[in-house]
RNA sequence: GGGCCGUUAGCUCAGUUUGGCUAGAGCGCCUCCCUGACACGGAGGAGGUCACAGGUUCAAGUCCUGUACGGCCCACCA
């Protein structure tokens, strides 16, 4: 034991031991009902970790810990997931590569050392391999970071989404989705990001309010006459294919079923009706087009109308005019849109409709929600492509029921979150698109036979054999062909796209448990017992995780979901990057110790956003020195003698308020409410300080030969060990320090605190003693403190009157009470009333 | 447009599920104390019309209705 203990240093010396004991190793021989798992979240490798990681990543921590403690063997890996557009972004930049899928692979590629002002093309296979070897660097300094900040990780199970075990698993749950008919290929309108071209999920969108402007376009009805539309793209004009009314309105009720014409282009168009048409909306009549919105796309299919695709995947108006504008006139109108990106084609096309005297007034400006790829930042498009499915219930009812039903069997915390999970799971508009016409991803893993004219035949993908994945099927070749065959007629050609990355984090239970390799592991850990999560992602994450495992295993993959809040600057606005109020947890774990800023993480309420407060870590930091202090104090007392007991009322009394403190600190942490265990430990170890300490600690010494020093000192050890063991989760460094003082193995696996390792002490304690006492030491203190005189100052007499039971309790901790106050004697006085009244002069 | 969460001391937050003494804690602030675990400490003190308006009740921070403000999630862009 030291002499001026420190919080200097801890955090690599326990560390580095932690480490080389294998403390948090997992022990695969346990079986699932000893073990408890977590589905750890595996932080994007995209730049740094930031305080809102240190946040969420510690309050997973302490549960874990505690339940490390009760005995539950913890399976806690980590993972990264760097599978996705942001490392394939940052690759390009830091090497100077783009990816090409059409390269073959070279396996002795080097990247240029600096790079050049012209991106190198090369395979995907490289493009992969330089990601990976991106992701290790930052991996490493991610986990020296959570090593610091002390997280129970067993190290050796880390993966990565990218990793072969990764690639593996997502490929064989894709195929095993394809074989049972719940993965599909469809050719359809899709929402389409023009910069990345790439086709995006429901997920991923956003809706941003955009300033734009109803024009008002005057079409020719059936009979000749003028029939004004409102638009906000009139440039879609050209892609028009009918115009569509409410079908009880009256206004248009005649000219359903009949034709008008377009301006400039001169295209007859059906009148038709439809229940989404909303009369309140402009002119109650609106033009279909393919496709300016996703209510197009339902009018387009439940009304079977035509297709005039005009943008392009680049987002610009495509070369040639689409089928119907086949007029010179018209032809001649839609090559100045030719090659235009909407925003020059719809100036075009309002110069041209007012020339003509086709447009009625001036454009009115509004604000309306437009539709963005989350990391995008033009407007998605709507194109038709071939891309894969994964059903999710968004055009199956049943299904959805199913999965409203398993959303209702975790265990929810707090248990608001759920109807996040509800809301989306009921706005699903349509099946999960899982296919990305991107690189650094999972490939899907299938090929097409090539018809003899050298076409993909769709509908006969060639599936790879189990033992062949991962496969990269632009360099890898399906069983019976050669690699000369690809892309002959006669051949094969590989699906040159990749999964969603949703489509990978989505297995993290299945990659964590190494499911279909490892089914040994797999069943000792699945279904976890926690999913620790944010609640933006509850769209994604968890609901795609939830609806694999539906598919796979039958069963929802945890029990609970615990949805962790965010941290707010000083402004209640959300930490971001972008903002620029990012604060480097690196530095908070320097300046104030990885304990300290845990204990700010763990005193936020689960689920519940925080503000970024200083404060709560010197708070910590205090609580760390005070529990360094007083294990000095106690200990320094040395064993207590073999046999005592705890014999004094006001000693009971403490042991009795542990006790009341550990039964509830641990139903607090098994409900995940971490927060309040803390707060219940922290509360008990300061009055335990404040008071009891005071009050005893004369005793303790035994300098003078009055009865129970003994008592004092065992007590003193028994809420030592206790307290030290309550807040292991908590600060898990410090409370390290102190238990090697004196004891040999870690406290991290130590047991959990119970009210019967107290002894029988508590039984017939009576709490109120040590209650009365501390009130009447209060009464000294305030008299010494009004007086500004020293607390060693003897006082001549304390009077206190009270009603007799009171002075009862009072009198057992008498003793300890006049050496604590340096009172020579302390008079009761009996009264009728409730309060004690303490009369001191000095 | 629909939904969820929040609004309590200068600051950060408990307390609301199940209504019940004079609404709590910490930080900060003020005053004091170098006492043999700790001055990286200790003692004491000041500080709140519980966002607002109604309602239910013997009793409302707590339950009901509405409003305002803050934040978040979702939504078919004419």
């Amino acid at each position: 034991m030291p002499d001026k203990p420190t919080l200097d240093g801890l955090e690599d010396r326990w560390a580095q031991v932690w480490d080389e004991g294998a403390v948090y190793a997992f022990d695969r021989s346990k079986s699932r009902e000893q073990v408890f798992s977590i589905d750890t979240p595996p932080p994007t490798v995209s730049g740094s970790l930031h305080v809102g990681h240190v946040f969420s990543y510690t309050q997973t921590d302490t549960v874990a810990r505690f339940q490390r403690m009760r005995g539950r063997e913890v399976f806690y890996p980590m993972g990264w997931d760097d599978n996705g557009l942001p490392t394939e972004r940052r690759v390009q930049n830091y090497f100077g590569v783009r990816c090409d899928p059409a390269l073959p692979y070279d396996p002795a590629y080097e990247p240029p050392a600096e790079p050049g002002k012209q991106q190198v093309p090369i395979s995907r296979r490289n493009f992969i391999e330089l990601c990976e070897r991106l992701t290790v660097t930052d991996e490493q300094a991610f986990e020296a970071m959570w090593r610091r900040l002390g997280l129970s990780v067993d190290w050796s199970m880390t993966y990565q989404t990218i990793d072969a075990n990764a690639r593996a698993i997502s490929q064989r749950a894709f195929l095993r989705n394809l074989a049972r008919g719940e993965a599909y290929m469809s050719e359809a309108p899709t929402l389409w990001d023009v910069t990345f071209r790439t086709a995006v999920a429901q997920a991923e969108l956003e809706d941003r309010e955009r300033p734009g402007a109803y024009h008002q376009l005057v079409f020719r009805g059936p009979g000749g006459q003028d029939l004004p539309i409102a638009t906000t793209r009139p440039e879609l004009l050209p892609a028009c294919v009918a115009l569509v009314a409410h079908p009880d309105d009256a206004r248009y009720q005649p000219l359903f079923g009949q034709s008008a014409t377009t301006p400039v282009f001169g295209v007859q168009v059906p009148v038709v009706a439809h229940r989404l048409a909303d009369p309140e909306k402009g002119t109650g009549i609106a033009m279909v087009c393919t496709f300016g919105d996703v209510t197009d796309v339902t009018w387009w299919r439940e009304l079977q109308l035509a297709t005039r695709p005009v943008i392009g995947w680049d987002g610009r108006f495509v070369p040639e005019p689409p089928p119907g504008v086949d007029g010179a006139a018209a032809r001649a109108a839609y090559a100045e849109l030719a090659g235009a990106t909407p925003v020059t084609a719809r100036e075009r096309i309002v110069a041209r409709l007012r020339e003509a005297g086709e447009m009625l007034g001036d454009p009115r400006p509004i604000t309306h929600p437009v539709k963005f790829f989350e990391k995008g930042d033009k407007p998605l498009e709507i194109v038709t492509t071939r891309q894969w499915y994964i059903r999710n219930g968004g055009r199956d009812e049943k299904l959805r029921t199913a999965l409203l039903d398993e959303g209702a069997l975790l265990q929810w915390v707090p248990p608001h979150m759920r109807v996040r999970y509800d809301n989306w799971v009921s706005g699903l508009n349509g099946d999960w698109l899982v296919s990305r016409q991107r690189f650094f991803g999972v490939p899907v893993p299938v090929w097409y036979p090539l018809d003899d004219a050298g076409n993909p035949v769709y509908d006969q993908p060639l599936i790879p054999a189990g033992g062949q994945l991962p496969v990269d099927p632009s360099t890898d070749v399906p069983g019976g062909y050669e690699p000369g065959q690809r892309g002959v007629p006669g051949g094969f050609a590989g699906d040159p796209d990749v999964l969603d990355t949703w489509a990978t984090s989505s297995l993290t239970p299945q990659i964590a448990g190494r499911w279909s390799y490892d089914e040994d592991l797999f069943k000792r850990v699945f279904p976890m017992d926690i999913r620790p999560q944010a609640h933006e992602i509850i769209r994604t994450w968890l609901f795609s995780t939830l609806l694999r495992s539906h598919y796979e295993h039958g069963e929802v993959p945890w029990r609970s979901a615990a949805i962790s809040g965010w941290i707010l600057d000083p402004d209640r606005k959300k930490m971001s990057k972008s903002k620029g109020n990012v604060v480097t947890p690196t530095d908070l774990l320097v300046d104030y110790g990885s304990d300290a800023v845990r204990y700010w993480a763990a005193s936020a309420r689960p689920g519940t956003d925080t503000a970024y407060d200083i404060g709560q870590m010197k708070v910590g930091r205090k609580l760390a020195i005070k529990l360094l202090n007083a294990s000095k104090f106690v200990l320094g007392f040395g064993e207590p003698a073999a046999g005592a007991t705890v014999t004094e009322p006001i000693d009971k009394a403490m042991l009795a308020e542990l006790a009341a403190t550990i039964t509830a600190a641990t139903k607090w942490l098994e409900e995940l409410d971490y927060a309040r265990a803390l707060e219940l430990a922290e509360s008990f170890f300061w009055s335990f300080c404040d008071n009891y300490v005071e009050l005893v600690k004369d005793r303790a010494y035994g300098e003078t030969p009055v009865p129970g020093i003994a008592s004092a000192r065992v007590s003193l050890r028994l809420a030592l060990s206790a307290i030290v063991r309550l807040f292991a989760p908590f600060l898990p460094f410090v409370t390290e320090e102190v238990w090697s003082w004196w004891h040999d193995g870690t406290v991290h696996r130590a047991p959990w605190p119970s009210v019967a390792e107290l002894g029988p002490a508590t039984e017939d304690a009576d709490p109120a003693v040590l209650a009365v006492a501390s009130e009447v030491i209060a009464a000294i203190r305030k008299a010494k403190s009004a007086a500004r005189v020293s607390m060693r100052t003897e006082v001549a007499s304390v009077r206190v009157t009270g009603p007799a039971a009171r002075l009862e309790q009072l009198a057992r901790a008498d003793g300890d009470l006049r050496a604590a106050g340096r009172a020579a004697a302390i008079d009761r006085v009996e009264a009728a009333g409730g309060d004690l009244q303490v009369a001191v002069a000095l």
